[in-house]
This record gives C-alpha cells, sequence and structure tokens, in this order.
DNA sequence: AATCCGTGCAACCGCCATTTC
DNA sequence: AGAAATGGCGGTTGCACGGAT
C-alpha cells in the first residue's frame, strides 16, 4: 500500500494561483510566518490548495527579494559553471545566486541556457580548430581540445583527450578530504576560476579549473575537470580531462598537483579564484588550507567570460 | 483568418530524506 | 523502533502565447 496523499487531491483547487490567492497567501505569511507546517497552512487561510502548493507558490513567487527573468551573463556563466561541476543541483545552484529560485534556474537553463552553451561549443569549436596549430607550437603544454557536440548534454560518453596518457600506477585510494597543495605564485594567470565541490550524499569531489590567459596574441582558455564520480562529465569546453569514463577514483593530491603544474606551465597568469560548495567543513578546511598560502578565496567564482 | 508549431514557464508529481509521534 | 507526516528536490507536464505558414 503507497503512502498517504499530503491532501485530499478532489477538494483541492489546481491550476494558475488568482491574485486573490496569493494575497491571502502572501498576507498570512508575513503576518504569521509559515508556523512550521505548510499542510495545514491552508485551512487556516482558508484556501483550497495544497499546502505543497502554497509553499512551492510562496518559495517561489511571493517570498520578499525574487528575482524573474532578466538573467546576467555573470549569473549565465556562474549557473554553467555549477552545472558543469555538480550538475543538476538547482538548489545547491541557485542559493550561489541571490534572488533566484531553483525552479527559474531550472527553467532557464532548459529552456534557453543550454542552447546558448551548445552554440557556444560549436563555435568555439570551430575556432579551435583554427587556432589549435599555432597554439601547439607556441606552448607545448598546450593541453589539447576536445570538442564538445549536443551529446555532452549525456555527459558521460566522450572519451577523453589526455596529453599523456595515464598510468596504471595512480594510487587507488579510499575517499580522504583534499589536501589542495600551494598553489604556485600567482603572478602570471590572467583569471583563473577553480571549483571543488564536495558532494554531501555521496563520497564524489569534482575539482574544475579554468584558467584565461593570453598566448601568441589569442585569447585563450582551458578548463581542468576531475572527478571522482563515474557519471561526472568527462570533459568541457577546451578541456584536459584527467578522469577515463567510467569513475576513477584517484588521489586527489595527485591530481591536484598535475593540475597546478599544468597551469604553472602557461604564460600570464596573475590570480586564483575558488568556490567551494557546502559542506561547511570541507569549505573552511579549504579556506584554512589556501589561506596558509597566501591566496585568495572567494565565496563565488569570478569568471570574466570564455574565448568565443 | 485559421491553424500549426515552437517556446517559456508556472505548477504538479513522485520520490527520497528528515522529523515527529 | 518504526510508521506516518512533512519538507525538499528534480523531472515533467500542460497551458498560454506569439510567430510562421
Amino acid at each position: 500500500m503507497g503512502r498517504a496523499p499530503c491532501c485530499d487531491k478532489a477538494n483541492v483547487k489546481r491550476g494558475p494561483w488568482s491574485p486573490e490567492e496569493d494575497a491571502k497567501l502572501k498576507s498570512y505569511i508575513e503576518n504569521h510566518g509559515t508556523g512550521g507546517n505548510w499542510i495545514a497552512l491552508p485551512q487556516k487561510i482558508g484556501l483550497k490548495r495544497c499546502g505543497k502548493s502554497c509553499r512551492l507558490r510562496w518559495l517561489n513567487y511571493l517570498r520578499p527579494n525574487i528575482k524573474h527573468g532578466g538573467f546576467t551573463e555573470d549569473e549565465d556563466n556562474l549557473i554553467c559553471s555549477l552545472y558543469i561541476s555538480i550538475g543538476s543541483r538547482w538548489s545547491i545552484i541557485a542559493a550561489q545566486l541571490p534572488g533566484r529560485t531553483d525552479n527559474d534556474i531550472k527553467n532557464y537553463w532548459n529552456t534557453r541556457l543550454k542552447k546558448k552553451l551548445i552554440g557556444r561549443q560549436r563555435r568555439q569549436s570551430c575556432c579551435n580548430k583554427q587556432h589549435q596549430q599555432s597554439q601547439i607550437n607556441c606552448n607545448k603544454r598546450q593541453v589539447h581540445n576536445s570538442s564538445i557536440n549536443d551529446e555532452f548534454l549525456g555527459l558521460y560518453n566522450q572519451q577523453p583527450i589526455f596529453e599523456t596518457q595515464p598510468t596504471n600506477s595512480m594510487p587507488n585510494i579510499s575517499m580522504m578530504m583534499p589536501t589542495l597543495q600551494a598553489p604556485f605564485p600567482c603572478n602570471s594567470l590572467q583569471t583563473t576560476t577553480t571549483s571543488v565541490g564536495l558532494n554531501t550524499t555521496s563520497p564524489d569531489f569534482h575539482y574544475t579549473c579554468d584558467a584565461s590567459y593570453v598566448q601568441d596574441q589569442h585569447q585563450c582558455s582551458n578548463s581542468v575537470m576531475i572527478s571522482s564520480a563515474a557519471s561526472a562529465s568527462t570533459s568541457f569546453m577546451n578541456s584536459t580531462c584527467l578522469q577515463p569514463t567510467g569513475g576513477d577514483l584517484r588521489a586527489f593530491d595527485e591530481i591536484s598537483q598535475h593540475v597546478w603544474q599544468e597551469i604553472d606551465g602557461l604564460d600570464n597568469f596573475f590570480d586564483i579564484s575558488c568556490v567551494v560548495y557546502p559542506p561547511l567543513s570541507n569549505y573552511e578546511f579549504f579556506q584554512r588550507k589556501t589561506q596558509q598560502n597566501n591566496s585568495a578565496v572567494f565565496d563565488q567564482p569570478r569568471i570574466l567570460g570564455y574565448s568565443e
């Protein structure tokens, strides 16, 4: 036998909310709060609505300081960056964008941002082919580009292109706290965005590092993503992917070192910024660790955009 | 003018986690 | 301890609207 429904569906109004219903709900919550019980709320107010529906209406539209539409370029970039790092965890993504709701961001991603990103990937892929040879000649440390097609949305099917083939001697580790090595002297990067995502519900970590720099008179960007998750995106944009598909746990230390070395070899870097997702204990850990090395930690990633 | 079709988005559904009894 | 109630979340649906035919 299934669970009892939260309300009597037959006697509950559904569909769009009327201005009168909105006013009733808003007025009551502003004066009395929710009382910690959404299910009982509609009866108190005299609304023929399901408690869950009331909750949704309040959280997504009626509560103060909600923004609708008009997403900025910075917000676009932040959503993309977070989606790449942690996937469709809209509530976490929304927490990074003040005034935005998870529902709004989800709709925005599904209807517009996803398409915009695919378009950008196509253009970038084309552009990359033109510049690839000169970049390789200029700096052999330059990572390979992997073009993204529509299947990036499936995230799992692409085979990464390695600069050097991974060895089988990578340590087989159990989960451990990240101990990020000291960032290199930050004097040559134009901008980087480093993010470490530690999943709160599974023992996965995701590590991405986006670097923007000038090379051979071209504005370039590179991104490195490492993940322990079998389901993680294996490559994105101009990515060096250090993880074969299928999930391969490796020592965070070793991977981090590789990443820093990779970036250290590039010219024109000068700044580091970090974003760390919950849980807070990990944030504090990471902050402490990086402060020891005089690097900056920000709550939000600073993304100056991607080369187009 | 009528119909079709694609798009955007508010709202719902169902599942899982957490809390309460 | 365990069942029930509730909260929270992501996926999906269905409607309204506008542009194309």
